[in-house]
RNA sequence: GGAGGGGUGCCCGAGAGGCUAAAGGGGGCGGUCUGUAAAAUCGCUGGCUUACGCCUACGUUGGUUCGAAUCCAACCCCCUCCA
């Protein structure tokens, strides 16, 4: 990655970036920024075995901050996963387990070690979990110290909260805002903390612990949050094709990752660069001229998907997926070589047939998870849906020999424009 | 506690004894067109079956009927109003 963005203001960076949302009083943030490094920090709460594209942008986010010089702080939530964000959500969400908790939160400060440098000299990256300063607290403690300065009646009156007044809030989730914030004010005694970011959904959150800090110490923290990301058309990503953008590719394998970014809109393909990539504004704004005058191109998302899924993968798989997206949509199927195929169908959906099972189409479309039943088979046959080996098939009832299979073992299936699946012979 | 209204396929929502695997939308999946885009347009959208057909499905369990999503009873949930 290259650390151009040091040579720009860091707020007016985000800002062309459409990344800022709220700020705390934008001019006192920007001063400090020019006064030298500040330390930031964003947290992440293990509600799933993996983090997501939408957490993509708060680590990033990180990024951005230790290439301008300061000094970014990824805090994991060991405790506040066990307790469970209210804000915005419609319903309680049921209590995970002290186990399931910290395991996501070990694969989770994995993850986030992977794009953030922790081996810098003069800013090295940390990360934190806050179990370690939550947990010892004792109840008595806890509320004369952080609960006395805060005031039920303006914690009532937050739009975070507002819906679940109706559908109703336990107890456990209304205290997640005082235990975020004092996340914040550990953070501001111990590192010297003075920034925290997040979603524009964490705002409340996030001044509640600016509020502690003022309270509490009579420090002054900031707070910047930016906006979720959402489409053009305003609906959410990876809502459809089996749901979220995970980072961990047992989740979601690298190819389909790839594909993801690959397959972006042009109406939203700019945002998604200046959200999610580290290029300039004006490699940025080359992309946007390219999209506009030759949209066939499709050069920018051709660059997207490179540069995230490297950032996120590594190099060597990204290029893996971005051979695999060549061969099966620029390449003829029938010309891959043998190593090409065990090699590269990796992150394709497969099934192993042994050779004393019956190998007719609707069977094998089935088994591959092609198609989910065989009614469904014949249909997306008639429909002219299926592919196989590069052919596609007219007859619902045809059976497959050896002979039909490249190298004697692989039936490559094609269903639409480009789903593909994997039939593979035993010997 | 009392009085009403309601629970239908992935979601919303019609249906009010046979013509109902259940209108219409949405979503999803495909075809055409394209640029692995958008928009448009067409088709499919419970399972098994070449097909006749069979099985499973309208909150749950029973019942009435030749036949029930539709009628009856009990039960379970949800909403509104009254106390």
């Amino acid at each position: 990655m290259s650390g151009e963005a040091a040579h720009v203001d860091l707020l007016q960076d985000l800002e062309w970036r459409g990344l800022v949302f709220q700020t705390t009083d934008r001019e006192a943030l920007a001063h400090r920024l020019r006064q030298g490094p500040i330390t930031a920090y964003i947290g992440f709460d293990p509600t799933a075995e993996s983090l997501h594209m939408g957490n993509l942008v708060g680590i990033l986010m990180l990024r951005r901050l230790q290439l301008a010089g300061h000094h970014p702080i990824a805090v994991v939530g060991g405790a506040t996963g066990l307790i469970g964000d209210p804000s915005f959500k419609s319903q309680e969400r049921p209590l995970n387990t002290v186990e399931t908790v910290h395991a996501w939160r070990d694969r989770i400060e994995l993850q986030l070690r992977r794009f953030l440098d922790f081996d810098a000299v003069e800013n090295p990256a940390r990360v934190v979990d806050n179990y370690d300063w939550t947990a010892p607290i004792g109840v008595i403690e806890f509320l004369r110290d952080v609960g006395k300065h805060f005031s039920v009646n303006v914690m009532l009156n937050r739009e975070a909260v507002a819906s679940r007044l109706e559908t109703g809030i336990s107890y456990t989730e209304f205290s997640y805002m005082l235990l975020q914030a004092r996340d914040y004010l550990e953070l501001f005694r111990l590192h010297g903390c003075e920034l925290q970011m997040g979603g524009s959904d964490q705002w409340g959150n996030i001044l509640a612990g600016v509020e502690l800090v003022r309270r509490s110490d009579g420090g002054t923290a900031h707070a910047l949050t930016f906006p979720l990301i959402t489409k053009s058309d305003g609906t959410k990503y990876g809502k459809t094709e089996g749901g979220a953008i995970w980072l961990d590719p047992e989740k979601m394998s690298v190819y389909h990752y790839y594909q993801f970014w690959l397959t972006v809109e042009d109406a939203d393909v700019v945002a998604l660069l200046k959200t999610f990539t580290f290029l300039s504004h004006g490699e940025i704004e080359d992309l946007a001229a390219t999209t506009r005058e030759r949209p066939a191109e499709r050069r920018a998302q051709h660059v997207l998907a490179e540069h995230v899924t490297t950032l996120t993968h590594g190099r060597e798989a990204m290029e893996r997926a971005r051979h695999l997206s060549e061969l099966l949509f620029q390449g003829k199927v029938e010309e891959l070589s043998r190593d090409e195929v065990e090699d590269v169908f990796q992150d394709v959906p497969t099934a192993d047939l042994s050779p004393d099972q019956a190998l007719d189409i609707q069977s094998v479309l089935v088994l591959t998870g092609a198609c989910p039943s065989r009614r469904q088979a014949r249909e997306d046959i008639a429909a002219g849906a299926i592919y196989v080996n590069g052919h596609r098939m007219s007859g619902a009832e045809h059976v497959f020999s050896p002979g039909d299979c490249l190298f004697g073992r692989y039936l490559i299936i094609r269903r639409g424009r480009r789903r593909y699946f994997l039939a593979r012979l035993d010997r």
